[in-house]
DNA sequence: TGTACATCAGTGAACGCGCGTTCACTGATGTAC
DNA sequence: TGTACATCAGTGAACGCGCGTTCACTGATGTAC
């Protein structure tokens, strides 16, 4: 996504560089922050001198990019895996799979250092939100999937809506756990009462 | 908020400027985003000179402070309005009232150019965050003593905690409406629904 | 298996530019008598 | 009501610094015969 064919690492000392160089701009986002994150500084965390970052990056941005790349296809994992177990399942298991699939995704992202800064970024930088947006996109349409499967009477249009809203509530959850002292637990147990009573509106009947 | 009593502007004079200096900032957020804004470009679109913003600020997180001020007066005043609405109303018609409030605050923050690019700004800027925290607890306090009026036998803490996720659903709701076309109106609906039935939580009963 | 050559990966050093900020100053407004 | 002075508001011009980026190069790895 963005980064030409020719300039993927090919041996392996490319390789490591690469990751070198996303692994600091990660660091650094969580240190720093978006605005004070330079090419030079990721550079000099990573031993690397700034030839090497525009051997692999257009720009600052594609080095972001990059960075939201490696963090979807995490994601994008953890989803695949998920979604194997929803195979059959009735309509509240799901609202309550779908809530463990937000906390399991919120703890995917604890575990990847800078992950949330890169995604509070993709909120601030008019040039990479886009890429947020596709990706709850994507996300939002995988789950409609399974609800409409299951509220084959109701259009899907509005399924869909409803979905969006709870990917989005998904992820906004995650923020506030991490930013206030509520427990984590309990705020997810909110969460399934919140998904479930979504399968419910009044209008799915 | 941040600024010293000797720094407001005294004269009318200078009260243009300092507005001049501020609505300049919220354009440029919106036009550049904040990892490109910077206080020569805020100066030189409010048609002053650098020396004029370091008479009102200390420094440009100073700057985006007084603007998320200006930004939460505006939402204090909406809400100062709103309160007055829901003396005596039952519980189920202060949820609406809640989604309601949730509407009109992303109203008031559609008319204020750059408003969103503020808030953005302080999910990304670390040095700004803890603004956006202190306006969220203030609202989720206020509410939250309106709903313990009303479930006099639930632990304030349990429904504080839900509150607080309803303000950040209501913020999150602003945000998604805005970056994809779904139907404001219909999310709302679903919002009003959403807030009724967190209103009748199985352990409120 | 060794050598010659092509390609890949990274370095050293610097570029012009705009950043945040400050100095010494002039002009505008308010105040005292 | 006019003048003298103090304070307030803003200017002109520049500072050092780190930014994003690039040039010409060297060393490392892979390939052909």
């Amino acid at each position: 996504m963005g980064m030409s064919e020719f300039r993927r690492p090919q041996q392996q000392r490319s390789q490591k560089t690469y990751d070198a160089l996303l692994d600091a701009a990660a660091e650094l986002l969580e240190e720093v922050g978006i605005e004070r994150i330079s090419s030079n500084l990721v550079c000099e965390r990573a031993g690397m001198t700034p030839p090497a970052f525009y051997r692999y990056f257009d720009d600052k941005y594609a080095l972001l990019a990059a960075l939201v790349d490696r963090l979807m296809d995490g994601q994008e994992a953890l989803f695949a895996r998920w979604l194997e177990g929803t195979r059959g399942v009735d309509i509240d298991t799901l609202a309550r799979m779908t809530a463990e699939l937000a906390s399991a995704a919120a703890g995917l992202r604890n575990d990847q250092p800078g992950a949330i800064w890169i995604l509070r970024a993709l909120r601030a930088v008019p040039r990479l939100s886009e890429l947020r947006l596709q990706a709850h996109d994507v996300t939002t349409q995988a789950i409609t999937d399974l609800y409409v499967e299951r509220l084959p009477h109701v259009p899907r249009e509005r399924i869909m809506r409803r979905v969006r809203l709870g990917v989005e509530i998904g992820y906004g959850v995650d923020e506030m756990t991490r930013e206030t002292n509520l427990s984590r637990a309990e705020v997810f147990e909110d969460l399934v009462h919140l998904f479930v009573s979504m399968a419910h509106y009044p209008d799915y009947a």
